[in-house]
DNA sequence: GCATTAACAGCCG
DNA sequence: CGGCTGTTAATGC
């Protein structure tokens, strides 16, 4: 378990609970470390935690039966993941994979659903989050028809900035050319000439180990 | 042909 | 010195 004060460090959606919501919330979570490379479940596992990155980076992705992987989303430090998978009782539809050394939180599903009977202010957020996820992935049946690099790159960055998914978000990331490479499941020089081109455009600024996001909404339409 | 991998020199912290 | 970036050369589909 937590304490009350790290709850409300690395839990946005915690931020209009009372005390007794609060207490319930930190006794169900657990933090665990997870370096580069590894797995926090693979698609098919029953996985019985609602998770949270608090520091690093976790791709949701898939390995298709070739052993290609294919990536759906980055989630950064800040974002919750896989309610869906919590509350239908279900294995997990993706794999989770840390693409550097980071943090996951991990709240039990007894205390999720706790929550979620007695809550609002969590079915509230709740609500917000799937309406989120659905328009991720309605975007995600675009995004695999276009083909296009700077397409996929600005996708992956505008959802690592999603500010209902990543309240906290401020226009800087730190995040290599490499690791946004495997998140739009592109090679690395391939990324740095996508971002470059988006850079040109002023959707966002190129840093060394990190991007600025200019405009958010150019990024989220790009391509279309 | 195109894209990915490999290799390497410059650069910045 | 170590990690990241930007090129070019080699390789694979």
């Amino acid at each position: 378990m937590i304490s009350a004060d790290r709850l409300r460090q690395i839990a946005f959606w915690a931020r209009e609970f009372n005390e007794t919501e609060i207490e319930q919330a930190r006794r169900g979570i657990v933090e665990k470390p997870l370096a580069k490379g590894d797995y926090l479940c693979h698609r098919g596992d029953r996985l019985d935690f609602w998770t949270g990155v608090v520091e690093g980076v976790v791709k949701m992705g898939t390995m298709s039966s070739s052993g290609k992987s294919t990536s759906l989303a980055g989630c950064r430090a800040g974002s919750w993941l896989g309610e869906g998978s919590v509350l239908k009782d279900e294995l997990r539809r993706y794999d989770l994979v840390a693409l550097r050394d980071s943090r996951v939180a991990l709240m039990n599903r007894s205390t999720f659903f706790w929550l979620y009977e007695n809550s609002p202010a969590f079915n509230r957020f709740l609500i917000r989050q799937f309406n989120e996820r659905i328009s991720q992935f309605i975007a995600l049946v675009e995004y695999d028809r276009m083909l296009s690099a700077p397409g996929r790159v600005a996708r992956n960055i505008a959802w690592l900035f999603n500010p209902v998914l990543c309240p906290n978000a401020a226009t800087h990331f730190d995040i290599t050319q490499e690791e946004l490479g495997l998140l739009a499941g592109l090679s690395r020089q391939h990324t740095n000439e996508a971002l470059k081109l988006l850079e040109a455009k002023g959707l966002l600024r190129v840093e060394r180990g990190g991007v600025t996001v200019l405009d958010l909404a150019g990024l989220a339409g790009y391509g279309e």
